[in-house]
DNA sequence: GTACCTGCAAATCTTTTGCACGACA
DNA sequence: TGTCGTGCAAAAGATTTGCAGGTAC
């Protein structure tokens, strides 16, 4: 669970290296996945980023993506987040960010850091526990879902 | 989403009146699975479940024991939780609270509702979202694997 | 009696693994 | 050249579904 500095985790080719100094190989499928995981958006599922893989190079198997990927996060250079009940999904280490999810219709909220803030210091001074809010969502209820079940739980509708 | 009382959630029989109500049956498997689930301690995967439940009543089969935890949850006894990679875990609503888990070494702690309470109000304000954060775990880094990080990170182990 | 529930088997979906071949350093 | 990476197939793990028969009400 090495720490990788930002500068090493600002391009392909950056990441690329770090992949070579720390004993892997750079090869063409690691190559494309990396321009994929720079190029689109967050929250990818593995099926996701290997179809777009394979608009570059055919070849890769989606197990091979599935390794390159494990490998790429124990590198630091990507996340995998628990969204929703779905399959797991990844991005850049760089991009993550908390999120607030709908557990009714799913609708995925971002959420600023400074909304956790009094919790990442609460957990630190009481057990000694470093939050990283960004693994899992924040589950909950949005606004519309909110009023929909508070309309459902009146008396007479 | 309908939400039930507490009082029709104290017992396995005040559970199958709700079931009856709701124009469903009471069965034998289901009171299995509620006694279980009564009985039990918390976080149980479907499978833990199943097996408890053979105890009782061994014809039961485990997809038995799924579709009855849909339908529980649906009425709004139970509630499942994504604690860190492996299968999903169920818990009587009753007994639901929030937790800590260290994404390194997976120890899991029980925070106090009371560490949230500032979460709650800023994505109320903000978002107009109602956190509970009971579904998910809140995910980061327990005191020993922090220090264990730390010590890996010094320029000369 | 009828709609709901169940056991069983099989399908589905996501992810992992074994193995032999091919490619990077 | 030797190790690491890859494609492919197959396994594994969790969950869902189709169907025919059984049961609560």
């Amino acid at each position: 669970v090495k720490n990788a500095h930002d500068e090493e985790l600002s391009s392909v080719e950056s990441v690329l290296d770090l992949i070579r100094s720390s004993g892997g190989r750079s090869t063409g499928s690691r190559r494309a996945l990396l321009e994929v995981l720079f190029d689109s958006g967050e929250h990818r599922t593995a099926e996701e980023l290997a179809r777009a893989v394979k608009l570059r190079a055919p070849d890769v198997h989606l197990s091979t993506v599935y390794r390159n990927l494990e490998e790429l996060e124990q590198l630091g250079v990507i996340v995998h987040n628990h969204l929703g009940h779905g399959p797991v999904t990844y991005q850049l280490v760089t991009r993550t960010h908390a999120h607030l999810l709908c557990e009714n219709c799913g609708v995925r909220l971002e959420a600023p850091p400074s909304m956790f803030r009094a919790l990442v210091a609460s957990a630190r001074k009481n057990f000694d526990f470093e939050v990283d809010p960004r693994h899992f969502a924040i589950s909950g209820l949005c606004a519309n879902c909110r009023r929909e079940r508070d309309e459902g739980a009146r008396p007479a509708e």
